[in-house]
DNA sequence: TATGAATGAGCTTTCATTCAT
DNA sequence: CATGAATGAAAGCTCATTCAT
């Protein structure tokens, strides 16, 4: 943990040193990290990083806090409401405020790659509670509501399903930001809002109908499109 | 490239440095690997490392060959013959490939992971074609001819869909070994064939129906599922 | 360049290394001088000396420069005033700067000819002047001059006596300084002055002559001589 | 000195490791020179260049012997007689020898120079016989005969002027080999003598008469020169 | 508290030399 | 006698961390 030094900070400076930390970590995974680099990038002296931190790992876990702080934020600015969601409904949010983060902030959503890909060691399991770690609890409860709902069908394998969601969560955001492209800069530049942009509904409309019709239990999506 | 050195070099000794490398890039992304480490535990004088490769990426690389055929070993060793595959039957078929990669060469899987990680930048084009990397070319044919052949809905974006099985592929195996448990140490040991064992391709059964529900122009399987 | 760092150190320090530099320079040139002698000598830690110098080439430019600022203080030490000087005298300053440096600083005097022995390669033509590089610019304008004063003899090439002067004054130092045995030692001790000193100023007449003799119109020291 | 195996090599091969020798020593001094590059331009293996030589000084040596022969069959090959030559005569043919070397041998040329720079120590004593080294023998018995034969000044100091010659010879030589262009690719294709060309003539001519000029006790040539 | 100089272990890489075949 | 694989010392250089000011 940053020490009480490194929190007293003025603002400025420390979004600075923070700022610096978050542009390595998201191109070098923490091994590779360098407290020089950082430093140097930061302007501040290399033994005032030492009083701000224990070492490189302490401010790598700082910044972690920062990536979730964000990914939090992002996910809160989306419009809907969590209490109204139909199951299917919440995974498009799950899945857009993926989108929203990794075009908002690229360098956080580089770094929780990074965390996730390092940590995510599946078949590891956490000493403490005794839970395979890297499938995503989320989705867990997600899947679980949705079966009680009727709205996914009863023989998926939840575990399994979690699992799978977790990965494409994970992955299928550069993918999409770069498929945006024009638009994605749009977005970051807040002139453009990806829940009432239609070319990027469509976009999510293919997405999740194909993870729908795979998950739910009586697809409508699918219907609608043949019935057209 | 290698060095002519050390394609002479007597099968145990080379299988000995192979191993040590294989462990050491299973472990830590090229950037992070260490020389040392690798001769150390391939009891290899220092100098002699630098007789067979020119450096430590020389030495990665000839690792990823040796990846990419063992991968392609364990492909062609599956069963089913490429002619007669349906659409769905092909993607069965990679899945399980993957999953029988990462519990007989559960390091080459790593490596083959980090090498995947590091070189996908989703967004980065290929300077030459101009297409992008990243998204798998495999999935895009499969796709394509899927579509033609009337197994695949011909609204599914084919290129997000290519990406999306792609991350799947690359990310669903090191759980499914994991969810295997003392199943996969029998496959490991050849006692047991990931093909026959019904219990494994119950899960299987379970993720293609996913798959394929989600991305099917007229899906069978739930029907049969709520006709039992 | 040596970093800040280097200048900002203890003077009784960066005398240490400098001094440390110039042994290890002064005994090998560039391409086999160690920084590991360099360091080991000057009681330094080896990261520091890379605090200080970019590599060991930066170092040794940096000596350069010292060997310049050196010599040109010899030069101005000699209490002859350059602006009536004659053609002779003139040559005669210059050697004399050459071995008062020599005995002064024998170590400096070595970089010096290691440095003239490797970057002049005659031959070797300055891509921005176009200009042959090695043959003394210094001479040319001496000889150029001489010619003008009718001083100096206008049959001779004036390019190629420039050159043959360079190596006289870069090689004859080191046999003159030896040639003097004990008073090269008084010199160097402040006992004894080059310019005062007659057996010294005896030896220099000699060489004077012969080169006078060969470059002047009208050679008078050999007239005198011989009307002795 | 190189062994007996040697020795006993075929002579194709022998010239082989020879030249490789040669083309590294005219590159660097001994002390950076290397077996490495030596053995592969030579086309040997690392092994056999260890049953040649002791070590790389070793084969050093021999080399220095072939530059010596060499330039021993230059100094032959000139047409003057050796028994007939007035005191310039035989220093004009000096210096046109070490010309000669030079554009015929200038990778020979250059291991002589790199050896002179690294043996002439001024100064340093040769423990054997007590006599300083580096000032060259031979000018300083051409020098005695001169004065005895009364074509030299009694003034000059003999010793101060064998090493001036010395280091003339040693330098000035690459110098005239440049200032001669095309011509001197056509002594060194066998198209011309030295001794013939009337241009070369004429810039030997320059330096000698500098050089005579210079030590003569009644030097003639700027006479001729005036009275022209 | 801020600084940046000092440190030395550690890294990759080179190379002369030895030695088994 | 030829070969080239093996070796390890030593090179240049980097870096996280400590410490004195």
């Amino acid at each position: 943990m940053p020490t009480e030094t490194f929190r007293n900070l003025p603002e400025s400076k420390r979004l600075q040193i923070e700022h610096a930390a978050i542009t390595e970590f998201a191109a070098k995974p923490l091994q590779s990290a360098s407290v020089n680099a950082i430093v140097s990038q930061a302007g501040i002296a290399k033994g005032s990083f030492y009083q701000y931190f224990e070492n490189i790992a302490d401010l790598h876990s700082h910044i972690l806090t920062i990536v979730s702080k964000k990914k939090l934020e992002v996910i809160n600015s989306l419009p809907l409401d969590n209490a109204n969601l139909d199951t299917f409904r919440y995974l498009r949010r799950v899945l857009q405020a993926a989108v929203e983060f990794q075009i908002r902030y690229p360098e956080l959503a580089s770094i929780e790659r990074f965390e996730r890909f390092y940590s995510d060691q599946p078949g590891s399991i956490d000493p403490e509670t005794g839970e395979r770690v890297g499938g995503d609890r989320r989705f867990h409860a997600f899947l679980t509501q949705g079966i009680l709902h009727d709205d996914i069908a009863t023989w998926v394998d939840v575990d399994m399903a979690a699992f799978m969601l977790g990965i494409v969560e994970g992955g299928i955001a550069p993918y999409l930001a770069e498929r945006l492209g024009e638009r994605a800069s749009q977005i970051a530049a807040g002139e453009l809002s990806i829940v009432d942009d239609s070319p990027i509904q469509d976009l999510f409309d293919n997405l999740m109908d194909i993870l729908e019709a795979g998950l739910a239990r009586d697809p409508q999506i699918r219907k609608d499109f043949y019935s057209k």
